[in-house]
DNA sequence: GATGAATGAGTATTCATTCAT
DNA sequence: AATGAATGAATACTCATTCAT
């Protein structure tokens, strides 16, 4: 006996997958139904229409990723530990939701999101802003503009994900190790 | 008499700008045909089909790119000055051709690009790789894969882009200069 | 304990209201069973497919008007009587059965409509021919073929009926008195 | 080589037939396409959509209808001669174009009928309620609404245009006259 | 060479119908 | 018996591509 509201998941991992290969505008509905195993018309029962879809998608991992980032925060920690905390999430939600964050960043600024989902995805930049305006006041942050800052982590970390999914590099301990502490190098403040 | 092949070159324009504001598969020809003051079919005279006109894009603008870089390349200096060299390249190839770079990065990994368009995007990296390789050899960059280093920079720079291109942040010399400093702390190697 | 088959009588209660509203093919399936307070599926249950449910709800109501026409027919009585007779059954059918005449009109030479159906339909009129023929043998009536006459006594009579529906026209008891006068005038011999 | 813009003409002359004799909303893109012998594409090449479809063609034969009525109009005849007038005119306008007039009064209330066909129908309508209001006001006319005498005129003439169509009555001169005189005395203030 | 009218395959979406519960 | 989730064929409409002019 299968769980409930099965298809509506099947369908969700479908989309997620394709949206975030091959885009929104290049994934058609029969697509993400063959994919699913289901009849196109099922995904109507469950979503208005592929606008919808998209939204509801980015909607719930975004939302994921920021409950991921925000959980166990170590507020008290030092500079270092929090960001070393904000690295090992996404690196944490990237191999639980496999292109959960590709599909949230190829797809930010797509002119079908709807106030919502806008909306939401501040929500989460949020912390990263809140992060990194903290750390200039401190001086233990590069004084640029925290969306530069962010641009600049984000940019980084998506773009490595690619070659590794690609295959053409591969996502050892050692590697994840160095590129966050790249990262830090970068966004960090030199004395 | 007007130049040759105006209209080649007109339609190539319309769809270099049409392909990075929409996307490939939000853009259609007749729009790209509206923006050239061409007819439809005059489309089809100089390019078999949509995908050819994209991947003759992409290796036109991918190429320019690469010369931009190699361009008075400074072999003899150091590497800092070196670094300098292909920022600064891939600062005024941005201003010269304003949607080229965006265009070549939201459809770097695109479903549609045939063999020739992926090797010389290859060779477009393999600048930074010659570059990285060589500078670990001297312990003057950090020993990741150069492949992960490249990522950090271009992954960095074009999401820098396109807050830039969105107006969410302005190109001033010193952001520019501040983000070049954070790409090469990133990269460089700290003793 | 409800009535039995009540279930039956609402879908076909709401079919008849939505195809005389909306007309058959603007008319689905859904809007039928959430209107009757059913399932889709239920409808299946008692109506093999929609056009087995249109055309029982034709020959339903054609055999119901033609039941109040031939109940209490004043054979005896002279020409004009039976006249008054059928228009103004035709009234009082309609007041009783609020949008089974409009539906029976606007579907009357609908491609859906079956031998049976057609059939009824055909039996329908035959009281009217009946009535003309005989009438025309004693030169009271109008020496027209009774299908052309039939044509004008329904068609002025659905027609206006229509504006009624429409709320462009009202219903009063002078209103009518006119018009009966009026179809009677359009049908009698005028020595 | 064909008349310019023949395909746009054969569209219309499909549509008029396949709206009149299925009606609206059973009436498909393909059906038209096919019918007229077009691509369903070439259909939206000269109409934006089926809606517009069908005002142009309703505003067309409403139109023409008016101006046939509006030809030669007697006004300075007697009200009897204007009637023939009007009456000749539904007739020459229905050999002339052969499903248009029960295309329009089929699909005069329909939910699809934009401002200008509204309007325009009104005006046609116009022509018979001023002869009316003009006939009853030198008691030529039985004192009934205007709207009323419309409807016994138009339905009339309508469901027995069904019945010629059908085959099931033939056109003859004798029974048009014999019509003609039904209908006047239908309408005609008997003293 | 250049055009744009014409096409039909392909898109998102709806809905009659089925069937497991 | 009754339901409504699931289906896929069919709908209105779009667009890459062709071809007569």
């Amino acid at each position: 006996m299968p769980t409930l509201t099965t298809k509506r998941d099947d369908v969700l991992g479908s989309a997620l997958t394709l949206f975030a290969e091959r885009g929104f505008d290049a994934t058609t509905i029969p697509m993400i139904a063959t994919d699913a195993k289901v009849g196109a018309g099922t995904i109507y029962r469950y979503f208005d229409n592929k606008e919808m879809l998209v939204n509801t998608l980015f909607q719930h991992y975004v939302t994921l990723f920021r409950e991921t980032l925000e959980k166990d925060y170590p507020v008290e920690a030092d500079i270092r530990e929090q960001f070393r905390h904000l690295f090992q999430g996404m690196i944490r939600f990237t191999n639980e939701h496999d292109h959960a964050l590709y599909f949230i960043k190829t797809h930010t600024s797509a002119y079908f999101l709807d106030a919502t989902s806008r909306e939401q995805f501040g929500d989460l930049l949020m912390i990263f802003e809140t992060f990194f305006e903290e750390g200039k006041k401190h001086s233990d942050i590069r004084p640029l503009p925290s969306k530069a800052l962010i641009a600049i982590i984000f940019g980084s970390f998506l773009q490595l994900y690619q070659l590794i999914r690609a295959g053409e590099l591969e996502a050892t301990e050692e590697l994840l190790k160095g590129v966050e502490e790249s990262c830090w190098d970068a966004v960090r403040h030199h004395s």
